[in-house]
DNA sequence: TATTGTTATACTCTATAACTATA
DNA sequence: TATAGTTATAGAGTATAACAATA
């Protein structure tokens, strides 16, 4: 049996392991519907603000705008995102989802959904404490 | 203001931002000591595993062999961790860490100690309640 | 001067598969 | 046959820096 030392008492450390579970078992399990992690989230973020700009994009999700480009790119290749210079800043691209992108992302949301609900068991009456804990982690640290 | 949509409900989405930003904190603050994310989870198995071989830590941290290859020549050739061969087995690799690797380890655990503190203040005395609950789905995952 | 987005480039982390040497 | 470890290789994901176009 393999010992942990003192980083069994570490936040940091069962966040990371519990994100490298859990993110394992998602992807094992989600199986079909094949977009890769990051998508999903970029997905999410312009279907709850279409029109939003690569820039804005990227803060929301924490990247780089030249992690953006290749990704956006790479939705729009597949027919999920569509992509049409801003008419007001014409240095900048609005977003939005095709009903191509939106049916996928309700397909992905349903393997989340499967997923968590997988969590949710785990967690059980716990859920909203769990959720308020790691918002706050978010909140405090950026 | 960005609108994260039906996410916002998901364990396994806070998870990973949680997981994401407490990251960054960490990786800002550690700053002097460094040494990949991955190397401190290692060393901490084999100074708590004294003897280890390369397929057991691989188990431990979750790792195909051949990650761990290239991780431990790095910490070797750092002069941080002492690799020999096993007299029983002769396919086999003993891990330890040197005293170097001792004091190193010290080091990142004091960095690691002041990141977890921060996380600590965040989450108060609901701390034993979060590293229970992000046990529970390490384990109900796997 | 500052910002949006692209490109070139490079680095890290990771795994699969084929191999060797042992068991 | 199976396991420990190495190597070659490839694919994600990410960022920095330099750049063009526009603000």
């Amino acid at each position: 049996m393999i010992k942990l030392g003192m980083l069994d008492e570490h936040i940091g450390f069962h966040l990371r392991l519990a994100q490298d579970v859990s993110f394992r078992a998602y992807a094992r399990q989600a199986g079909a519907p094949h977009l890769k992690p990051g998508r999903f989230a970029a997905m999410t973020v312009i279907k709850n603000n279409p029109g939003i700009s690569q820039i804005a994009l990227g803060r929301a999700i924490s990247r780089d705008k030249s992690t953006i480009t290749p990704m956006v790119r790479e939705l729009v290749s597949l027919g999920l995102v569509e992509r049409v210079p801003s008419t007001i800043d014409r240095r900048s691209m609005t977003l939005t989802l095709t009903s191509a992108g939106d049916a996928m992302l309700d397909d992905l949301a349903r393997a989340a959904e499967a997923h968590d609900r997988r969590l949710d068991e785990v967690v059980g009456d716990q859920k909203a404490v769990l959720i308020e804990l790691l918002k706050k982690i978010e909140d405090a640290l950026v």
